[in-house]
Order: structure tokens, then sequence, then C-alpha cells
DNA sequence: CGCGTTGACTAAACTGTTTAATTCGCCGCG
DNA sequence: CGCGGCGAATTAAACAGTTTAGTCAACGCG
């Protein structure tokens, strides 16, 4: 356990002396680590050890002490050792942001999402995204880092308390780029997003950025369900989506398909009133409120087309607890195509998206564009997948 | 549009005037950021606007405008606004990281986790416990950082690619706490990430680790399970859980669930070979990998315990799709009662555990000890809550 | 008139790394 | 013996903010 580079070298320091203080550190390993737990549970604010301390104790410039880390062949073996043993006997952590500042990378990427954190992360589909995404990060030994734009809202579109400013907000999000998902172009962080310099990939988004978008043909999607109910001899529809701008968010995905539906039933033929809209906030929850809503419609509509599964997945449950037959007194459509709307009873119609390959797209293009692997200029954007419709029992 | 604070004061610097340059800067507003574009696309690398730069311009000094964001009240109005607006002008976006190291503050907080991020991720207790952490950052306008510890597993655990150093990938963490979910004792890099210093608290682990723990009476809730079956009249048993560190990772809460259901077992004087374990890797897929497993046993067992609702549910439909009934044919308990349990046909038996309030407990506890409201050594830990078996049509 | 106070603003130190440029000694070679 | 080159380590300059301890002038007051 001596330290080979002390026998072979004179360090600056003279009161450093490897063998001497190694015979103290191995045995009072137990006891010196005790008793720092002891301080730490007595002031938190302990002074951080510095790198700069590990090269003072070492002898060395802190310049080899980052080297012993980060250059290893710009040291002696003999030097690196010693510096690598001090830092160890000191407890050195290297302090990550400055670590940061110093490269300019974080390492991590800004996931950015237009609703509360809370709400987004109950949607399956969004955190199916989140393990695609997570997958990518795996690869690329990044993190992810999960910011809401939703405090930023103004107060009089999200009623409560004082909007972050886009100032102090942006500037606690310390990530290499943006991925936003489902930011529509009337958000107001949105520029201040891009004026950060960063670069940044849209997903399931309208916008008017300078960015490469994913999206997927939500229009189409839409049109081809109304269709297929149309063919079946609906003439009464519900559309069941998200609160509009009463919780301030806007989805752009949703509207699209608000608008693909609609569209198709009015070049059949039929008054603007065949289609009703309902509303409701939440994301699990939405289903059965919908549900309420739609059978308490003083025209009750034979079907209804939902923006997301998960909605028309509890329009399912909450018709099924009213006892009510799916399709015959109610044919449900859903967006999405969960693998859960498989497995429900009945099978649930939906529109088929590609939940995979849309996700995997963006991120990727994302590190290359972080990477400099690749320029925005190259990207034909917006880049659209398509969307099908499965027809199953439930319509 | 003409500065105020121009015409009530002259500035250091001569060569900046308000009402000039303002009108510069009006007529082309729309042309400098089309350029600032182009040059955007030719080089990331612009330089950057600093606050210096700011000061410099305003004719300030740089604390002047480091107030005027983060403390308006030392500043004359005139001033303030002023600067505020030759920092528009400029486009001045402040450095997050630089910040962060001034002050020390991150505003995130790293949630950690032990398999990979894909994994973690597809799993529903987990992206609910994330929805409520994400509320609770919501309230604190913080952000989360999602890290895997997976990377920094040796390579003789996790085959593949080399491991990270526990050195580098802490160092790449910046947040003011870490929330560790599912961490096991025998995680090389837990006894690293207590020596960073910073607030733990760890949710569903097993540790030696000085930090506020909680868990639930996993034990004691399989064993229960177990009990049950065993009413029921069941003789032969399979526990479906994780691959054992074929992943590398161990999830505590599993190896205490099997341990509980066994116990159980072998105290109602059944030999040992009565259970019967199988393992399954992956999440969603787990399940119908898990049926099969049981199926292909030598002897079929008549009840099966899951270690997760995830693969109950799972096995559920692998039966489904093999036209077996439940639980007449098999019977399936699961555990954690997931909501998507009651909804199931046939509804799942399963292991209650409180979804919401052990984490938001866990998760407040983090910010009160990021803030510096308590002290570790308040907290009585570990703190375990009660399970219950909630006893459905699958069993 | 001298003294203490207040308001507005600044200089300098501080946060903890990385990295380009440079020095220093040493070795081999012409 | 001088010189080029090399390996090892150092110096100093970023990186981009915050914060402490002031300075300085104006002001009120006894």
């Amino acid at each position: 356990m001596s330290c080979s580079a002390c026998r072979r070298r004179r360090w600056r320091r003279r009161d450093f002396n490897c063998n001497g203080q190694w015979s103290v550190v191995n045995s009072s390993k137990l006891d010196g680590r005790d008793s720092s737990q002891g301080e730490r549970l007595l002031s938190r604010k302990r002074k951080r050890v510095t790198l700069r301390d590990v090269a003072r104790q070492a002898g060395v410039s802190p310049t080899a002490v980052s080297f012993a880390y980060n250059a290893p062949h710009q040291l002696s073996q003999a030097t690196r050792e010693h510096i690598l043993d001090t830092a160890e006997y000191l407890g050195y952590q290297p302090h990550p942001v400055a670590r940061t500042l110093a490269t300019g990378r974080t390492n991590a990427i800004g996931l950015l999402v237009p609703t509360s954190l809370n709400w987004m992360l109950h949607d399956p589909l969004f955190t199916h995204f989140l393990g695609e995404i997570g997958a990518a990060c795996d690869r690329e030994e990044n993190r992810i880092l999960l910011a809401s734009m939703y405090e930023t809202l103004p107060r009089d579109l999200r009623p409560g308390s004082e909007p972050v400013a886009p100032f102090t907000w942006l500037s606690s999000i310390a990530a290499d780029g943006f991925l936003m998902v489902g930011i529509d172009r009337s958000h107001p962080l949105s520029e201040a997003v891009q004026r950060s310099q960063r670069p940044i990939v849209l997903l399931d988004s309208a916008s008017d950025l300078q960015a490469p978008t994913f999206n997927i043909d939500d229009h189409g999607g839409a049109y081809a369900a109304a269709q297929h109910l149309l063919a079946k001899g609906h003439r009464e529809f519900a559309i069941a989506t998200m609160a509009p701008r009463l919780d301030g968010v806007v989805i752009p995905s949703f509207g699209r398909r608000v608008k693909g539906f609609s569209q198709a039933v009015e070049e059949a033929g039929l008054p603007p009133s065949a289609v009703q809209i309902v509303h409701a906030r939440g994301v699990r929850s939405a289903g059965h409120q919908s549900f309420q809503n739609i059978w308490t419609l003083r025209r009750r509509p034979t079907a209804v087309f939902c923006v997301s599964d998960v909605r028309a997945l509890g329009i399912l449950s909450g018709a099924r607890r009213e006892g009510l037959s799916v399709p015959d007194d109610l044919a449900v459509v859903g967006f999405g195509d969960l693998p859960d709307a498989r497995e429900s009873s009945p099978p649930l119609t939906s529109v088929h998206r590609d939940m995979d390959s849309q996700p995997q797209l963006a991120i990727r293009t994302l590190f290359q564009l972080i990477n400099e692997q690749i320029n925005e200029a190259d990207i034909a954007s917006p880049h659209i997948s398509d969307t099908r419709l499965v027809v199953r029992e439930s319509s």
C-alpha cells in the first residue's frame, strides 16, 4: 500500500509523506468514515474538497489533478497514481457544475412539456415516449432533464400562482439540447427557448421554430376514423378532448384531430351540429368525466371519437359501469393504439400510430445536432409519419 | 420606445445612445433575427452574449446587471429598466450553469434508478411514482434529472460495454439531492453517491446508507398472499420475478416479496420444492414470458404469485390467449394493486400498497433536507407502510 | 458644521474546473 | 557543444455568473 511514486520522487510539499500518511489512513479508515458522518450531521456546509485541495496535498499543480482523470497520458504513471491516491484519501468529489461550466457539456437533454409534469407523466403515451428517449440516453450516457413549461404561462391562461419569468425559468435548465413534446406555436416560452441557441427538436408539435419537427398524420387519422363511423351509419357524434385553454395549455395534435374528424363529417353533408365536442381535464380520470359529459348531452351521440386512447379506455369502463353495450349503445374510437387498446373489453378501435420510431428518430436527431454531426438545414422538416385506422369491436 | 433612463441620466459609455440605438433596432428587428439565424447555421460557436457584455453596453457594472434580475430593489427603477432593455437588445441569455456554480443551487433533483431508464420507464408503478414526484417538483419549481445507475455496473454483472467509472458518472449529475428508487445495498455506486455530500432519500430500497428510507411491508404482503392461496387449497406454487443478476440489477423489494411468500409456504409445512421460481427479464413483455415459463414447468403449479402487477397482468393475458381459465386452471396474485388490476378480466387479486403517499412523503422529505428545514437525524427511519391483500376473482 | 444614515452603485473576490500555451530538463544527434 | 524534439508538469486564462464589502454623494438632524 505504499505509494510507489513517493519512493522515486521527492514531492514539493515536504510534510506530505506517502508512507506515513497511508499507514494512518489504513488504520483509521472506518473511524474516519464514522467521524466524518458525524460532522456531516452537524453541518452540511462543511467545506467541500476541491481539486485545488488535492493538488496542494499531493504537491502538484491543479492541472495535474485534472489530467489524472481526464488526460491520463499527459502524466507519468507514478504521478497519476499518487494523485488518485491523494484524492481518494481526501474524499475528493469533482464538482459536476464546475466541470460543465468549463467543458460546455451538461450531458443532459432537456425534455420540455407544456403541461404540468404530473399531468404528462400520467399519460401512458408520454411515458412510452419517455422510455424510448431513456433508451437513447442510456446509449449516449446522457440524462433526461424533465422540465415543465407550465409554470411560465401567464396568469390569465393559468389561474393560480404567479408565472415564472422566462428568464428565470430558462436560466435553471442546464441541458445540451431540447426535445419539446406537444408544444403549440402559441406558447409564450417557445421563442425564448429558441433564442437560447441550443439545438431543439420538436415532437407532436405545431411550431414556427426553425427546428426539426416530427409529427404524425393527425388529420388523416381522425378523418379516417370519421369515415369509418359514417360508413357504419352513425350520424350523431361526440369528440372527447382536453379542456381547451382551461388549463392554458394547447396540445396541437389534439386540435388537428378534432379538425380532421369534423371535416370528414362536414364533407359527408352533415351539419356542424352533428359533432358535439366535450371537454374534460385530467388524464386517467378524463375518460370517466368524458363519459358523463357525453351521456348527459341533450342530443345523445351514437358514436364518440377520442383524441387519445386513455380517454377512450376510460369511456369504455364508464360505459361498462353504466351497463351500456359498446358498440351497440355507443361506438367508441380512440387515437394512438396503445398496447392496452388490444386488451380492453371490448377491444378498442383506434387510429394506429407508430409509437416507437417517431420518438426514436427525434431523439437521435437531437443527439446528432448536439454532437454537430448534422446541421438543422440538412433535415427535411416537418417529418410526418402515417397513421391508419385499426378497427376492432368497439365500433 | 425611447429609454426613459437615458433621458434622465448620462451613462458613462458615450457611444451608447438609447434613442439612436433603439431606432436602429426597431427598423431592423426582423432582418436582424434572420441574419443571426443564418450565422447560427454556419457556426453554432458564435460567441455568447454574457452579463459582462450587457454591463459594458449599458455602461454599468456587472453587479448592476446581476442585481437587475436578482435583486431589483438594489437598483433605481430607471437603471433597472435601462439594463433590461439593453439585455433584451443584445439578446442576452443567462447561463444556467454559471448561475448554478455561483449560487450552489441546481433546482433539480436527481432521480436515480438501478436499471436502464428504458426498463424503468416501462413500469407503470414507476411512472406513477414519477407522476407524484413530478407534482412535487411542479410545486417547488424544480426539475427532475432522470439518471440510470445501470451503466456503472461492473462488466461481470452487466455484460456488454465497459462500465462508466463512478467518478465520471457522478461528476455529470448536477442535482441538489437524490431520490433513489429500488436500490440494493450491493450496488457499487450507492457509497459514492453518499460521499457526494448531498441529501439522499431512499424509496423501496435496501440500504446501509445514512439516509431516510421509505419502504413498504413487502414481506408481510407476500406472506398474506401465500396464506390466502394456501387457504384456497393450493399446494404447488410458482413465483414470477425478475431475472436475478442476469442484468446485474437487484431490486430489493422483489427479493423481500419472494422471501415472504416462500416463508409462509414453508411454515405451512410444505417442502421448498413446492415453490418454483421463474425468472423473466423485461417489464411489459415479462408477463407473457413468465406465463410460458410457468406452463412449461415439469410440475405445473396451480397458483402463481408475481412480484409485480405488470407481470401478473401479462400472465392473465397469456393465459387468456392459451384458452385457460383463471382462477380454475391457474390462480394469479399480483403485487402493487395498480388501477389496472381492478379493470382486468378477471379482476386481479393483488397485494395493495399505497402508491401515492409513500413517494409523496419521500419527495417532501428530500425537499426539506435540501432546504435544510430538517436534519437527517430528525427522521425516524426506515419508514415502513402497510400492505394488505385485496382478493378479487383471479384467485 | 460634523455625524450618522441611506440609496445607488461598484470593485474584487469567489464558485471549481478545463485547456492552450509555455517552461523545464533531458536525450540523442549532427 | 549546440540544437531539435520530446515527455512531464506548470502557468495563466478562460468559463459566466453571484456576493461581500465597500465607495461616494446626498440628506436629515442636533
